[in-house]
DNA sequence: AATATAATAGTAATAATTCCTATTTTTATT
DNA sequence: AATAAAAATAGGAATTATTACTATTATATT
């Protein structure tokens, strides 16, 4: 039961510390893979799941199928987009009250709520009406 | 690319419209399947598919991993129990607000969002107190 | 150094869903 | 009612993401 270190799941949460754009376990197997060659995807896999457990990564569900993995554990939203499929961190104000608000009616134990955002992103924006100009 | 009348979409709708639990495809399989037994699975998920293009049917992903369907497309909200995996409709006030509040400081466009609340529901928190008091 | 046990690599298995294709239904037209 | 065109189906195969299995290796403890 007790943990034992392991070179693989540093690397994995150290590739992940480095960056922001939310990947999925295959990029992440894809990218250690080239430092290290001989690990294995199953690793990947049982360490972001293990790192999510233990609160020290974030395990996303976007409705894309695939489960996307954040180093940043703090509390923030995420967008993604519908053109590309990038996760973006949203700045944004709490909407905290929202569990307040669904739990007024109801009779149940409220823990928490899922929420993301969906839309068009900055880039794919600006792709769109650049080709819609050039028409 | 005109759709064409099934008997077999028809008994879809008709089933999930008789529900308010949210039900999987493979629980509409099951329950169709009793009064039309030829049908198959993947026409089951086809026709799921269909109706959720068509927007008479919503697709519901609450995180565990399968789809979910409900017949009731006005805008509300899910619970989904952390103990026995139950889906309920909540009835609460709007928090559409939470769209705009997400907006104010990006630079894409936010078409909409998802959320759905997790926790314990009513029956699981009343077995939970009764096995307490119990000891 | 010896031992116990957690972690790994590599592969097989699972689960939900989609894809494929020959056949059947539906619908429109005669 | 018969014909023809297109959509839908059944049944099974394929795909995709993920988890499970197991012999071997790495880590930690005495």
């Amino acid at each position: 039961m007790a943990l034992k270190h392991s070179k693989q799941r540093d690397m994995i949460k150290e590739f992940l510390m480095g960056r922001k754009d939310h990947p999925t376990a295959d990029v992440v197997y894809a990218n250690v893979h080239i430092q290290y060659p001989n690990i294995s995807l199953g690793t990947v896999y049982r360490n972001l799941s293990l790192l999510a457990d233990l609160g020290e990564i974030k395990r996303l569900r976007l409705g894309d199928g695939v489960d996307h993995f954040d180093a940043d554990t703090s509390p923030h939203y995420h967008f993604i987009c519908s053109e590309c499929g990038s996760v973006i961190d949203l700045k944004m104000n709490s909407i905290e009250t929202i569990t307040d608000i669904a739990g007024a009616d109801f009779d149940g134990q409220i823990a928490g709520h899922v929420t993301y955002f969906y839309g068009t992103c900055g880039n794919c924006s600006k792709v769109q009406s650049a080709a819609h100009s050039a028409h």
